[in-house]
DNA sequence: CGGCAAATTGAGGTAGATCAATGTCGGTGG
DNA sequence: CCACCGACATTGATCTACCTCAATTTGCCG
């Protein structure tokens, strides 16, 4: 692709919260908030899974339950990194602005994984952050991660692990939806993008993303998802182009 | 590209033992190898910067120096992820193959940073890592990494670290040298693998790792290298085509 | 000197980009 | 309720950057 010069659907709104903006939890109501977080769609906030009561009072920061808002953005590239934000439902796309202002969807991260850990480390935040849908996350100030995670093991070992899926999605990103030809591309995010509660659907996100995120034009991802429909392999479930059934999903995986 | 099929430099042997194998450091010897790891190639081995003697009494694995030949593989995609490889000097690829037996490079780990991180939690290597030339590396078994890192906080730090910069450089490997068009990948290519003693000369590799690396053929890579050849803004130093000095960095860092 | 591996260069084909038109949905206002 | 509008998806027609196939060239090593 000979970089495309069109820039990204619009992320003019800053963070706004939602119907429970600025939930306040710490010392003693924290106990309220884990458990409210351990009942959230499976392993959102597994970083204080196993934190004890004296672990929570000694955090003396607000950890906010935001809502952000579809296409709204929860940091800039190069912004200071004071917090990162656990995703507990919703999807928020990593985007890097290239030389050529181009825009870049390096990763996404759904339920359960951790935007902006570079709050642990070097304090300035290597990639935009927006929300693609409705989005819930914890925003945590990462001095409380960094004191906590000196005393706690098992904090210690989620950082770890949260660290490890980062890189292993990175990686993967590459190998299986940024190589080979644009059919394999688009097949390869259609398999990376199905329901966890429904494997045989899919919901994807604007031609635009997922040329973002493919390297592809929008035009190709378009006409790669056409002839897929055509072919058989998937359904549209919508007339948006949003949700699609998957029939054939060995088929999709076919190199 | 349309997946060429062939497959990459052939890496018969497996790990091979230099000119020192197999040095046993531990105890008392630690402290000497310690002293080696901070004389060599400025920040290898950094993870055990702050560890104290006890923390080296109790390891109770050995750490092995190895010298790793060029082409060599030190751990195949899938294997056991026992240990991890601290770069001391030298090059390493991490490989990804391919459903359709291409293989994709990555990343590149060189002095200071760490290969085989995965051996602190799932215990798979993501990848395999072959030595792009011939590298010096510590082998640290993971279980000593991962009971030290409870004890030693600036270990613990050094790790957030070494997970930090490879979620970065394996974001930066695609949006910097897999988009946009052929000659910008080459030349941002050529500005990352700039010599760290030297910033005017860079050493490359085969074309078709360079390939491997941007996504491109190894026809289109040596065509653009001709062409900035061609063009000045890069001067070749050898007959190899491995060795070029920079002649205008500004022109190849354009978009 | 001969043989091999790797880089370069050339010629032609093609996948995907570009430019452009049309179609569809959802919202808004008369 | 319908006409209009803007945003987005789809489809078509060309164009081109890169791939593919293939021939040379270059350097290295026995």
């Amino acid at each position: 692709m000979a970089h495309n010069q069109r820039t990204a659907t619009d992320c003019r709104s800053g963070i706004r919260c939602g119907p429970t903006p600025m939930i306040e939890i710490k010392t003693a109501q924290a106990w309220q908030g884990v458990a409210d977080c351990q009942a959230c769609a499976i392993r959102a906030m597994v970083l204080f899974a196993d934190l004890n009561e004296e672990d929570f009072r000694s955090i003396h920061q607000p950890i906010d339950d935001l809502l952000i808002a579809a296409g709204a953005r929860l940091y800039p590239e190069g912004g200071p990194a004071g917090s990162l934000f656990t995703v507990r439902t919703g999807t928020v796309k990593l985007v890097r602005l290239l030389a050529d202002g181009q825009e870049r969807i390096v990763r996404l991260l759904r339920a359960g994984q951790v935007a902006g850990l570079e709050a642990l480390t070097t304090g300035v935040y290597d990639s935009e952050a927006v929300a693609l849908e409705d989005t819930q996350v914890c925003r945590i100030p990462g001095a409380v991660v960094r004191s906590l995670s000196q005393r706690s093991p098992r904090l210690h070992g989620q950082l770890m692990q949260q660290w490890h899926g980062a890189v292993r999605e990175a990686d993967a990103w590459l190998a299986d939806i940024n190589s080979g030809p644009a059919s394999r591309r688009v097949r390869q995010l259609i398999l990376r993008m199905r329901l966890p509660g429904d494997p045989a659907v899919v919901r994807l996100f604007s031609r635009e993303d997922m040329g973002a995120m493919t390297g592809l034009t929008l035009e190709t991802v378009s006409r790669e998802l056409s002839a897929l429909a055509r072919t058989g392999l998937i359904e549209p479930l919508d007339r948006q182009g949003r949700s699609y059934r998957i029939c054939d999903p060995d088929a999709l995986a076919l190199r």
